[in-house]
Order: C-alpha cells, then sequence, then structure tokens
DNA sequence: GCCGTTTTCGGCCCGACTGTTTTCAGTCG
C-alpha cells in the first residue's frame, strides 16, 4: 500500500522542491509557486487526501494544471518521480547548506560545484582552511560570516514559543522607549500577528533621529553582537542565540512601517499587488504614485487607501482576509472584553499552586462573572488527581467560597482522563454530578492514529463529557501533536455539539489556529482556557484569545463568552 | 508554476545592508 502523507509533509516536500529549483538556478517564480501551493496546504485545517477524493485539488488557490497532477500521483502512489530525480540532480546535503545563515541558493551552489560540499561540517572546515575565499565573489570577510553562521545554527534553538517571545521583547521595548526622541515603540512580526511560535524579533521605532536609538539598541545588556547596522536598520543576535531586528522611521511614516514589517510576506506581497492594480506603489515608506509621495502615519491609512477594512494584525496570513476586507466582511473576532470566565484551572488539590479561594479571588481581579475549577482525575497520579472521594470533600470547599462571594459563581469540573484503553476515568454515575466535564488525553499519546482517534471520539459521543482538552497533546519544542485525526474528531464534535478547547498554555496552543478555522466554519462550539496551575497562569488566556483570533472566531463561535446562566443551560 | 472585471501570455513586491565590486549581486525580511 502507498504511504500516507499528512499535509504538513506534502507542504515539506514542495518546501524541497522549491529549494532545488532554486539551486538548480530555474526562474525564481517558480520557486515561489511551489511555496506558495506549500504554505497554503499547510494551513488547509483538513485533510488534503479528502479533497483529493471529493474535489478538485485545483480548488486549493496556487495550486494548477501542474501541481494537481504531481500531487494527484503522489497522493496515489506514495511517490512523486519529478521529486526523486530533481534528488539526483541536487543532493539531500547541498540542501543543508541553506539552514546556514547568510547562505542562500547561489552561495550554496557555488560551494558545492567548485569545492564538492555536501555538509555544513565541510563547509566549516573548508571555511577554517581558508578555501571559500578563493572562490569567485567570495572574500575574506564572507568566509568569516559564514563561519559565525554556521556558529549560531549550532547554537540557536528552533522558533520560539509566542509566551517566550512576550517578555522578551516588553523588556526590549521598554527600553527603546527611554532614549531621547522615542515617541512610538511596538514589536512587530509574527509575535504582533501572535502566531504560535517566533522565529526572531522584530522591533519598531518612531523617531526623527534614528542614530541614538540604534546606539543605545546596539549596547543593550542582552546583546551579544550587532550583526548589522545601518540607518534605519539594525540586527543584533542576543545572548540566548535569539535575532532581534529594530528599524527606525520619523512618525510621518510609522503607519506603512508598522504594516510591512508585521507582514506576513506574503500578506504583503498581495497588498502590494493590489496597490500596483490602482497605480500605487507601496513599500514601508508609503505610497508612490509615479513621483508624488502618499505618506502614512497610522497603520489604518494603508488599508483605506487601498479600498479594504482596516485587517486585524492576527488575521494577515493571506488566508483570505484581503478579499474579505475588500468586501467589507471582515468577522468581528472575540476579544478580551468578550471573555466572562474561565473553565479550565487547576487548584493545591491536584498540581496546582494555588487555593481554590486564591484562584477564584484572582479569577474576580480579572474581571471574570464565574470559574470552573477543574482538577485532574485519579488516573492522573503523577499529578495527584482526585479520587471519587477527594471530589466530594472538593465540592464542599468550593460551595463554601462561592457562598462568600454573591456577585461570582465558583463552579466544579474536573479535566477527566481518557485513558489509554480509551475508557473514561470515572463511571457515567460520578460524571453525571458535576458542572463541567473536561476530558482529555494525557497518556498513550503515541498511539496510531486509528486508536487515539476512536479514544477522542469515544469521549466526544460520551453524553457527560462537555469540553475535549487540548486535543493534539502538541508541546512546542518538546512533544509533537499525537496523531489523532483532528477534522474528524471536529465533525463529529459539530453533530454532538461537544465543545472543543482552545488551551491558552503558550507552548500548547491547542487547537491550532487553522483547525480553529475549520472548527468555526463547521459550527463547532469552542472554549478558550487558561489551564491555569497557578494565579499568574489566568493570564495566559490573552494566548488562547489570539489563537481564536488567528483562527477567525468572533465571540458567538465561544463559549466562555456567554453569561454563566446560558453557558450552563447549553451544556445541560 | 500560477493566474486573469484591464491579460490565456506576460507579468509575478520592494527596499536595506554587505561585500567585493568599478556598477551590482546576494541575502534577508
Amino acid at each position: 500500500m502507498a504511504r500516507t502523507w499528512t499535509n504538513r509533509e506534502v507542504a515539506e516536500l514542495l518546501r524541497r522542491i522549491a529549494d532545488m529549483l532554486e539551486i538548480k538556478g530555474e526562474v525564481i517564480y517558480k520557486s515561489i509557486a511551489y511555496r506558495r501551493a506549500a504554505d497554503n496546504i499547510a494551513d488547509l485545517g483538513r485533510d488534503l487526501r479528502a479533497i483529493w477524493r471529493e474535489g478538485d485539488l485545483r480548488e486549493i488557490p496556487g495550486v494548477g494544471q501542474a501541481l494537481s497532477k504531481k500531487l494527484d500521483e503522489l497522493l496515489s502512489t506514495g511517490r512523486l518521480r519529478y521529486y526523486e530525480k530533481l534528488e539526483e540532480e541536487v543532493p539531500a546535503g547541498v540542501l543543508s547548506l541553506l539552514a546556514i545563515p547568510d547562505v542562500g541558493p547561489k552561495t550554496v551552489k557555488l560551494i558545492w560545484e567548485r569545492l564538492g560540499i555536501l555538509s555544513v561540517a565541510e563547509v566549516e572546515r573548508a571555511a577554517r582552511e581558508g578555501k571559500l575565499r578563493q572562490l569567485p565573489g567570495l572574500g575574506e570577510k564572507s568566509e568569516q560570516r559564514i563561519l559565525r553562521g554556521i556558529e549560531l545554527l549550532h547554537r540557536r534553538s528552533e522558533r520560539i514559543p509566542l509566551g517566550t517571545a512576550w517578555p522578551v521583547a516588553r523588556e526590549l521595548l521598554a527600553a527603546l522607549r527611554q532614549v531621547l526622541g522615542v515617541r512610538k515603540a511596538t514589536a512587530a512580526g509574527s509575535l504582533r500577528r501572535m502566531c504560535a511560535t517566533v522565529g526572531d524579533l522584530d522591533l519598531l521605532v518612531s523617531s526623527s533621529s534614528p542614530a541614538p536609538v540604534m546606539q543605545v539598541f546596539g549596547q543593550l545588556p542582552q546583546v551579544e553582537r550587532v550583526s548589522l547596522s545601518g540607518e534605519t536598520k539594525t540586527t543584533v543576535i542576543q545572548r540566548n542565540g535569539l535575532q532581534v531586528d529594530l528599524r527606525v522611521l520619523p512618525p510621518e511614516r510609522y503607519g506603512s512601517l508598522l504594516q510591512y514589517f508585521t507582514g506576513s510576506k506574503s500578506h504583503n506581497v498581495k497588498l502590494r499587488g493590489l496597490a500596483l492594480e490602482q497605480g500605487l506603489s507601496l513599500s514601508e515608506y508609503g505610497f508612490k504614485r509615479g513621483e508624488e509621495e502618499i505618506l502614512c502615519p497610522r497603520e489604518g491609512d494603508v488599508y483605506r487607501m487601498l479600498g479594504l477594512q482596516r485587517i486585524p494584525p492576527e488575521l494577515r496570513e493571506d488566508r483570505g482576509e484581503i478579499e474579505a476586507a475588500a468586501e467589507g466582511r471582515l468577522p468581528a473576532l472575540v476579544t478580551e472584553g468578550d471573555i466572562r470566565g474561565d473553565l479550565h484551572c487547576h487548584t493545591d488539590w491536584s498540581d496546582g499552586a494555588a487555593s481554590i479561594e486564591e484562584m477564584a479571588l484572582a479569577a474576580m481581579e480579572r474581571g471574570y462573572e464565574y470559574l470552573v475549577i477543574s482538577d485532574h482525575t485519579q488516573s492522573l497520579g503523577v499529578a495527584n488527581g482526585l479520587t471519587p472521594e477527594r471530589l466530594k470533600e472538593q465540592r464542599q470547599e468550593i460551595e463554601r467560597v462561592d457562598a462568600r462571594y454573591p456577585d461570582f459563581r465558583l463552579l466544579q469540573g474536573y479535566e477527566l482522563e481518557i485513558k489509554a484503553d480509551g475508557t473514561l476515568d470515572f463511571p457515567d454515575d460520578v460524571l453525571a454530578e458535576l458542572d463541567v466535564v473536561i476530558a482529555s488525553v494525557h497518556s498513550g499519546l503515541r498511539q496510531e492514529r486509528e486508536k487515539i482517534t476512536q479514544r477522542v471520539l469515544n469521549a466526544v459521543r460520551n453524553p457527560h463529557v462537555d469540553i475535549i482538552g487540548h486535543l493534539s497533546g502538541r508541546i512546542l519544542g518538546h512533544r509533537e501533536p499525537s496523531e489523532v485525526d483532528i477534522p474528524e474528531v471536529l465533525r463529529e464534535a459539530a453533530k454532538t455539539g461537544t465543545i472543543i478547547e482552545i488551551n491558552s498554555i503558550p507552548d500548547r496552543l491547542d487547537l491550532e489556529d487553522i483547525y480553529v478555522r475549520r472548527a468555526v466554519g463547521l459550527g463547532v462550539r469552542l472554549a478558550i482556557n487558561s489551564d491555569a496551575h497557578s494565579v499568574g497562569g489566568l493570564d495566559m488566556m490573552r494566548f488562547g484569545i489570539a489563537t481564536a483570533r488567528r483562527g477567525w472566531a468572533e465571540a458567538k463561535d465561544i463559549v466562555n463568552t456567554l453569561p454563566v446562566g446560558d453557558l450552563l443551560a447549553l451544556i445541560g
């Protein structure tokens, strides 16, 4: 039987082809086309094979005749001869050289053809032996730059979670705001778009005198070295290996600067194409019509000029938002102010740090109307999971605290184990007693697709289960998502009315944005939960909200925007 | 290789910075 390809793997294959074509020196637009198709396939939110079987692959933007034929071969035979042929021309080792910062396809081709090099280690050796500087177009400085690039490649970790990047950016921005003449300082790039992970930081400053800003920036204690510095742009590498880019422009150009560096790249490419159609040229400096400049001090000016609604940063991925903005039908995305309560948190009754009352008070401070205490159940021994007996004791404590605060509702739920054998941790009569039941997988995450999907579907179909917690089980940077068939679970949840959680813990952000979008499309109810294990953990809600927004979710799609009475009526 | 209320062929975003160059190519975002 032909091997099955996941969307992610297909996208990865197409990106490799794009790299190979670029190294071969094919016209760049071919590579761009392959990458665009790869992005769109990775973002589908449903199984590529389903579209292949039930429809036309050319429904996918960026997939035309040639690519649909290749994808058809790949999906039906599990192989792609075109790729295999390319592999003979451009060995895998050559592709691996592209990972070196400041080394692109042209340099790779040069090093490979002239020196026969097939690995990063060999490049390093050649650089140390002074062989690279002998190549045409490369000199001593390039050689040193490549060596530094290799060092960075070894040291820097993968993309870092949003929740880790956030405080780092805040600290840097606070320092930049101290510089004389600085009007505004903002994080842009994937951080502003609230992507689950961030590769580097893009910081923007509004000031008419960039020089002192650049100087201060280069000398911050976090900075290990300045890798690039010009009049409007400086790039530094932090001690932790993180790259931070800074751009400075005067206030009258700040809107176009912010728009441009927020991205995404594909969003901007489309926007600029739109500008061209209107006889305009758009860059970070503003619009140009011939020689005439049209400046944009505010970001909204850029979109207004193009006849578009202002597009929230979280949507700027070229996933249809520009078309929607042109027709005035952007969604009214859920906001922090819409959230009335948190349905998932832990206390010191299981593996949380705070008491029930401390969590309740913290929820009230955040303006919530209700909070669900949802500790782990017995099978999760490592987390001191609750037995039915301790659950009853806890109920008394929850009722006692609840009675103390008449304007606030404290509810009891729990995070129920979906056990490795597919059964639930409690029998139905125990399940029936509580306000909110969240069912989650914490074990057997490596089970094969069919088995783990059935376990979750079993929980979805149980009438006592209200919510499915962190569906994929991924931990960014540590654990890949399980093989659970997410589109299938979403379809079933739409039928049964089961709520799917958007878990806000920054290295989970699970449901992923592309599946949030799919869920919204299917009419699945969603909950944005902090899964807090401490008082401070409640604040992670903002990352869950951002993920919901990236999935085009409105308040009506999110159950914890409801008043408590409506919520309880909904989950029965 | 894709795509089309200006096109089924001829376009395909725009600029900063660096290095090895005598006017520009490569890389990056």
